[in-house]
DNA sequence: TCTGGGGTCCTAGGACCC
DNA sequence: TCTGGGGTCCTAGGACCC
């Protein structure tokens, strides 16, 4: 066998409910729901994941904590705790550093691997040992030629295996699959193109690339025909992500009414975002607010600023100013404020003249 | 099954300018 | 004035992902 790149991709089994049962191995064996504060009676809350065993009650991630506990009153219901799900994150990116490897961190429980090697199955099968070993979770680790393959595969390992696509097995194992089966195509766009006749990767990969351009945009048409023929993204990138922007909402277990009420909230939130992009030593260009009406009306309000800045103080009045542009006659369920951060390669503004 | 929170990117349309 | 055509910036919304 030649030495050649691979791309791998790391996803951390069942993440949450594996951290969770770490902590309470009481647990193992019950039908467990992670989510909110961990109250099953709380409206407007959701599950963040669930084990095997709540899942034979047809209890699945995203589901209101309410229906859970109607589906299955014996089930055990958990508070979410991020800062250890950090924490467990952040071993695992460690274990996979340690080896002769490159790795993108693609959010918590996930990461692309980008390695040089004869054999990519026995690397894998090393990095799973090494990620069990030093954290006690177990991880399925998909192999490609690029990013879209690599992270199709590790679905196909799950869980805890090893399983490789790459541009050879591409259209026996992905052709006959509806187009969501693709990474980047959702309910909504498989269902439109389902309506103009592609309903299988096979047949979205042979469609005209500008008859989708002009249902789909000139981006994301002849992007969804890529993705059928197995292409995608084969670069991994070590170098931290840049944030582009940051947000804080709030989904209220009761409607706000009060118009005070409202704009106390949306002060709140504007203060937490300011002092998050202060931590993060960023500066603000834009400010949004999001307003959700019951009962599921959503909105946005949106301006830029003068200057890019980091003052408290001016993305509160900016805030406030954006919800003035709402009719805010309807029962409020959700607040947000989100901001958008100068990037670092576009300054914003004036060059210094040279003296 | 009354539907979280935090992100990213793309598109369409209007304003404005030359 | 019956009006052209391109370019850029800004805003609102949609889709997708973890």
């Amino acid at each position: 066998m030649s030495t050649r790149d691979w791309i791998l991709h790391v996803d951390l089994d069942q993440f949450i409910a594996a951290v969770e049962l770490l902590r309470h191995p009481e647990l193992r064996g019950k039908p467990v729901v992670v989510g909110g504060s961990g109250d099953p009676t709380q409206p407007r809350t959701v599950a963040a994941t669930a084990t095997y065993e709540a899942r034979e009650h047809g209890i699945h991630s995203g589901m209101p904590l309410r229906t859970a506990l109607r589906r299955c009153p014996d089930a055990v219901f958990l508070p979410t705790d991020p800062p250890a799900y950090e924490a467990a994150s952040a071993r695992v990116m460690a274990t996979l550093r340690e080896f002769p490897v490159r790795v993108e961190v693609w959010g918590w429980d996930e990461a692309f691997i980008g390695a040089t090697t004869d054999d990519p199955e026995a690397l894998a099968a090393r990095l799973q040992q090494a990620v069990h070993a030093r954290t006690r979770l177990t991880c399925s680790v998909g192999i490609g030629d690029n990013k879209h393959q690599a992270k199709l595969a590790s679905g196909y390992a799950k869980p805890a295996g090893i399983h490789r696509l790459t541009s050879d097995t591409w259209a026996q194992t992905m052709n006959a699959r509806p187009t969501d089966a693709l990474w980047g195509i959702g309910a909504r766009t498989a269902r439109k193109l389902a309506d103009l006749g592609y309903h299988t990767v096979a047949e979205l990969a042979a469609a005209d690339p500008a008859h989708l351009a002009a249902h789909f945009g000139p981006t994301n048409g002849p992007w969804y025909r890529y993705l059928a023929l197995g292409k995608g993204e084969a670069e991994v990138v070590t170098t931290p992500w840049i944030a582009r922007g940051h947000s804080r909402e709030t989904t209220f277990q009761h409607d706000l009414t009060d118009p005070a009420d409202i704009a106390r909230h949306i002060t709140d939130l504007a203060r937490h975002v300011a002092q998050d992009a202060a931590e993060a030593g960023r500066e603000i260009i834009r400010v949004s607010v999001k307003v959700r009406f019951t009962p599921f009306l959503t909105r946005t309000r949106q301006s830029k600023l003068p200057a890019p800045t980091t003052d408290p103080a001016t993305i509160t009045r900016a805030a406030h100013a954006i919800l003035g542009r709402f009719d805010l006659n309807r029962p409020v369920r959700l607040l947000g404020v989100s901001v958008d951060y100068t990037m670092p390669d576009q300054p914003a503004e004036e060059v210094t003249p040279p003296d």
